[in-house]
DNA sequence: GATGAATGAGAATTCATTCAT
DNA sequence: TATGAATGAATTCTCATTCAT
């Protein structure tokens, strides 16, 4: 087969992405380095050049999304012309106001999945994810949006329920139960954090038609 | 080897119960059947006459268990002298107050473990379970201590939080870190349920001195 | 493919067997577990019930062989009714006087080998065997025939020396070439166990015709 | 990487130099082409350059030993201003009498080492240094201070045992056993060479302050 | 019911070697 | 000369499952 050369890093992205969709599509189990190899037309060493063994893709395939989750997400948070409200409407909801960028985040979290990639990300996700969103909870609290005791743990349990619950890939849920779900989450959220009532109440304005999950 | 006859049934549990070891101490994928029937000292094809797969101990294993859960949660539900209070103290508590049946849901929905095993009984957890402890939210609705919309969504998004986050094989709280969280989700239970201040402040009362988290 | 089955013991001895032979003719590292299986006709799985690695049957095969090689040395060291002498001569010629037993050793001493094969079992050989010899050398110490200091160290230079050198795999001699050495090597012996010149003279009698070297 | 250019007979010791180390430390199949250039700090196309395989370099290695030894062999046996026995003394003995580059003798012929690398190098040995050896035992016969029939049979089985069994990698002797079996083989040497008894006693003269068995 | 030898597809991984730069 | 990304055949080993006894 003809040697393609790349750049390494844009050897080892590729991988991460072929092997990402694929698990994502059959499961990390299901599939074989093998199957990975073929869909992008390099050979078994080419892989293992760059990757010690399958396991250490997936470990680099969350590596990857959280860090752009989180990179995002930390640019929300020190954003100083943002007050605490904005921020948290970014972010906890899959809200489709802002930019590309902000989308991304939604789409990152529920994306649909496996076991293995599920696991770990929705755990690095609530680990990596909520001292950011403690931090706005904080703002919010001096800014007398919220009135959050403990903010870290609250958000921790919060994001942990909408991780575990909402992540489609797990439950089985149609497109009016997870309406639904969204709907109780908000108002759970908002208790919590001791917001006003109705301000995260993005459902009915922006998401009301048509919640593409998937 | 000296041929040890038992009756199906106690064949059936003790090689339920000895995957569910094996599995909970090292992971699905990791444990062989060969381990499973060497540790029990049976023969390969022993397991493959109870066990069509390895796969099937897997389902036999969580069916198992939540089965015991969901009948007892049920048996609280359904008991018609008690009030919903008393019925969500009991079953949504670690509550060690009531008979050994009580404790046991805790004990089982607390235990590390792993990925597999988890994630499946998580969801199962989530799933049977919420039907149940819905009812007696309702129950509650009706006898002004809850005012609950969602009853059954709320529980839903609550079980989700309080599995995936307490579950503690996943993430690697201290004793300290578990009781915080303890506080946060009781009272964002309180608050979801919108019932009043306290009413499931079991921290203080019954379970202050000394949590165990086995 | 058809399942035969076989007992453990003739199951186990096949692959020993079989493996032996493909690593004498090809060489330790050229001969694949496939290849073994393939000419035994069994399955890969079949390979790695009883061995747990290709090196393991490796060790096996030496095992094995020692064991049959040492096995008879002692016995004729432990027959009473010989002299030093004799038994010196049944063990360290290549005499074809005796008995089938006896011949056995000298063409297991004396096969073509590959090179992990051989220095495996020329050093077993050496550590297993001297022993024995020096037993007969001492009651040959003793009934006045040798006049041997230190038997065991002697023994094993002599063994050495012969295993290395005869070992016809690794030099590459032609039959006159072999004769020569084998001459040599009688006389160094005598000389080393101060036995009267000619006692081990057993090439002008018994090999001189068609000495077979496989 | 910085592109550090030498000349290609360093290069080229250098590769030899370092494949030997890794080689003896670790055997010849266990160390990779990638563990040797990573050892050197260079790219996988510099060992190429030089070598057209892992096995060509194996041959360098051997044979860059070998030509040392042998070249000083020569020189010794050649040296018309020596008489047979001091030559033999020079050659056979770990003598650490003479000059630096005698002592290498010794040390080369036994360093611990690997399997395959230790048995090609005997067998070199073996080769290589008979004939050169056998030429200064004629001397000796015509200045009657041996008297020995077949001097290349003989030196090879004597050269074939010792190297075979004070290889020290091999077998593992304790000082005091490696000791005795020196004693053994000198007394061997004088024997098959019909040496006057005590020739060869260099043990009790140059070497009984301080064995050293590097 | 129980045994355990046998199966074999399939996996992961290694590594000597090549070659575009 | 030198680099190091890329190759891919070959190999070892795993393990869920079957089946003759």
């Amino acid at each position: 087969m003809s040697r393609i050369v790349k750049t390494p890093e844009e050897r080892k992205l590729e991988i991460i992405q072929t092997a990402e969709k694929l698990f994502r599509e059959n499961g990390y189990s299901k599939i074989s380095v093998e199957s990975i190899i073929k869909e992008m037309g390099v050979a078994k060493g080419t892989f293992y050049y760059y990757f010690k063994s399958k396991e250490d893709v997936l470990e680099a395939i969350v590596d990857y999304e959280l860090d752009q989750v989180v990179k995002m997400a930390e640019q929300v948070a020190n954003d100083t012309s943002m007050d605490a409200l904005t921020k948290m409407q970014l972010l906890l909801s899959n809200s489709h106001i802002g930019d590309e960028n902000t989308k991304e985040i939604a789409v990152h979290l529920h994306l649909p999945a496996n076991r293995e990639l599920h696991e770990i990300s929705n755990i690095q996700t609530v680990l990596r994810l909520s001292p950011i969103l403690a931090k706005i909870v904080e703002q919010g609290n001096e800014e007398k949006v919220f009135n959050t005791k403990l903010p870290l743990e609250t958000i921790q349990f919060l994001l942990s329920g909408s991780q575990f619950l909402m992540d489609s890939g797990l439950f089985d849920f149609s497109e009016q139960e997870i309406f639904e779900r969204r709907i109780v989450m908000q108002e759970i959220i908002e208790k919590a954090l001791s917001a006003k009532r109705g301000t995260f109440d993005f459902m009915n304005n922006n998401l009301s038609k048509g919640e593409k999950n998937e």
